[in-house]
DNA sequence: TACCAGGTAAAAA
DNA sequence: TTTTTACATGGT
């Protein structure tokens, strides 16, 4: 089988949680204990192998996108040395193991997914996204393609708000899809500049754009501060009672300086656990 | 039935 | 300048 090598630790059932505890995501698709996506027109599923994953078919070109997707850039080592010195950290990183956050591969589709996350649940954000997926994405397999930018900018955003979005909600994606922004260009571009770039877009605030680095362009230092999850997050790790405001979570984020990307995603990660096995069935 | 959920922009105060 | 409101859906 075509083994994708991954840094250890890595877990591959812990990492890829995100497209499973939501709901399915029809563009990265959890299906029989492996993870589907339509990579350059082919399906490749994914699963666990010692040393990293097996992906199949790995066609020349997949490999660098099954490594984005499943976080390769991570430095976990270096996180984890770091996480040490922090006992509220080192906490919840000693029960994660092996936690490496998945990387939107697509910034097209990466953006896309924020939008649709906006304000609502995920479980909302989830379901809505898949039917966008399923109207305007080509199925290959069990998994579709997300649907093209150059596809999505020549629909009109009646047809996207058919879809469960909100009319300014379908306004921005066709507005996304249209605009003159190289996504792609902003893989070398500074965090703020990017921010600075995004955020001029209709539609996408500091959150959305804040996501975009963390998800996507994989950059050590994003820190969604206005994230409602992440502000539960850390006010529940950080503080006795009561919800941090979202510059204090800010404030906060310098505490873990140049990691603030993996700390969040260890944090929220640690949250969803502890709150889960809070309530009992 | 209400109310909240990984926000944003525009209106009102 | 700061605060309030509309937005659409899914889960509880």
């Amino acid at each position: 089988m075509p083994l994708v090598p991954l840094p250890e630790p890595y877990d591959f059932e812990l990492s890829t949680g995100r497209y499973r505890a939501f709901g399915p995501d029809l563009a990265n698709l959890w299906h029989d204990g492996g993870l589907h996506r339509v990579v350059g027109g082919r399906e490749v599923r994914i699963s666990a192998a010692p040393g990293g994953v097996d992906a199949d078919p790995l066609d020349e070109g997949a490999e660098p996108v099954v490594r984005h997707l499943l976080g390769a850039p991570f430095d976990l080592n270096a996180f984890y040395a770091f996480a040490a010195a922090d006992p509220v950290l080192a906490r919840v990183v000693e029960r994660l193991p092996g936690l490496r956050p998945p990387l939107a591969p697509d910034p097209w589709e990466a953006l896309v997914t924020s939008v649709s996350a906006q304000q609502v649940s995920l479980r909302a954000a989830f379901a809505v996204r898949n039917r966008l997926i399923a109207a305007f994405g080509e199925r290959a397999e069990v998994a579709y393609a997300f649907p093209r930018r150059e596809r999505l900018a020549e629909v009109a955003p009646e047809a996207i708000a058919a879809t469960g979005f909100s009319g300014r909600k379908a306004e921005t994606i066709v507005a996304l899809a249209r605009s003159e922004l190289d996504f792609g260009a902003l893989a070398g571009v500074a965090d703020d500049d990017v921010k600075g770039k995004l955020r001029r877009l209709p539609g996408i605030g500091e959150w959305t754009a804040d996501w975009f680095l963390a998800r996507h362009l994989g950059r050590p230092r994003a820190w969604p501060a206005g994230d409602l999850g992440l502000r539960k997050a850390v006010s529940h790790f950080y503080r006795a009672d009561g919800m941090l405001a979202i510059d204090d979570v800010r404030t906060l984020g310098s505490r873990f300086d140049p990691f603030q990307n993996l700390s969040a995603h260890y944090l929220l990660t640690g949250w969803l656990v502890a709150a889960r096995s809070e309530v009992p069935p």
